[in-house]
DNA sequence: CTAATATCTACAGTGACTGTAGGTTCAAGA
DNA sequence: TCTTGAACCTACAGTCACTGTAGATATTAG
């Protein structure tokens, strides 16, 4: 009755996901576990489980943490109307069908590229030289990147230094 | 002169790049000013600007800055082969293959869904359904996309609802 | 009891930027 | 010439959704 006490280990293999990950999403406030153990280890029930399950399957079709939030307040207003969660799916189909769009458009400049260009010098390579013009580009209309900007809450004080520069002299 | 000095708001204008991004570029080493005015601010010319138009597009067209640091090195080996920039590119072109595919298993589960809800309480919702049971989800081997894209307001169920997408535009 | 394994916290790092604070410089107008 | 005010400067924090590390502690099997 009482489901079982279950460590994170357990859970991170039962769901797929990593230890990590499961005490991340924890830390963003998206499961918790039931309690601890004296020695102050994680222990989840079956809930937990589905729960968690429900998140990774969600991830993995493309939902954003947010909308996994929201996806996961519904499921517990059972009574509710499901029209909110009618919407964050459609949202997540459009976008899926920009970004489709976008990455067919790349899909086939890349190909042009390659198949103008085989072998020969960099002067005359056909890639480095569409990059270099964008009049050269079919794709008039390619804008790939897929940008998030969102908001979440605290942690991470970061003075992370990145790749020196190469010093080439310019 | 030769060619004019930019300012590097001028190169922003030209290149459809912020500004930060361009100070960005110089500080992982991907372009560096001609110099500086006597109080220090950053002069551009045109060399710069088609260097700089070049990673815009290669981004644009999905290149990491770490591919279009390659490629820009063999732009400056005008006499080498190109055979390397067609790697790159023939790399990033199956990379843009293999997340199309994915994307069409993502759109497919995701309109499978929908059609399937349509109103109702949440409680019935095929939707939250499918999502906490991997089971009823067509799409078996929707692996772990790393796509997504998203923003919104104040985690933890806020009324805040959407700003406008502030999209970098093309 | 010991050794191996699992877990704990706290933090840095990823990629490719974006945003902010607080100061300085530049160019145009009075 | 002086004064605005926009543009610029540096330095750093923050974004998403994690992943990885270090060093300490807990649990478990033998």
């Amino acid at each position: 009755m009482t489901s079982q006490a279950h460590s994170i280990g357990e859970v991170a293999q039962a769901t797929g996901c990593k230890v990590q990950t499961i005490r991340y999403y924890e830390e963003i406030g998206l499961i918790a576990p039931n309690g601890r153990t004296s020695g102050n280890q994680r222990r989840y029930d079956r809930a937990a489980i589905d729960r968690l399950s429900f998140i990774r399957h969600a991830r993995d079709l493309g939902f954003t943490l947010d909308q996994i939030r929201d996806l996961l307040t519904l499921t517990e207003q059972p009574d509710e109307s499901c029209g909110p969660a009618d919407r964050i799916a459609e949202e997540n189909l459009a976008e899926v069908e920009r970004r489709i769009v976008q990455l067919q458009a790349l899909g086939t400049e890349l190909r042009r590229m390659l198949t103008e260009c085989r072998g020969g010098r960099s002067a005359d390579c056909r890639i480095l030289e569409v990059l270099g013009d964008h009049q050269q580009c079919l794709a008039a209309e390619h804008g790939a990147s897929g940008q998030s900007k969102g908001r979440r809450d605290r942690r991470k004080k970061n003075g992370g230094r990145r790749r020196p520069p190469p010093d080439r002299g310019t």
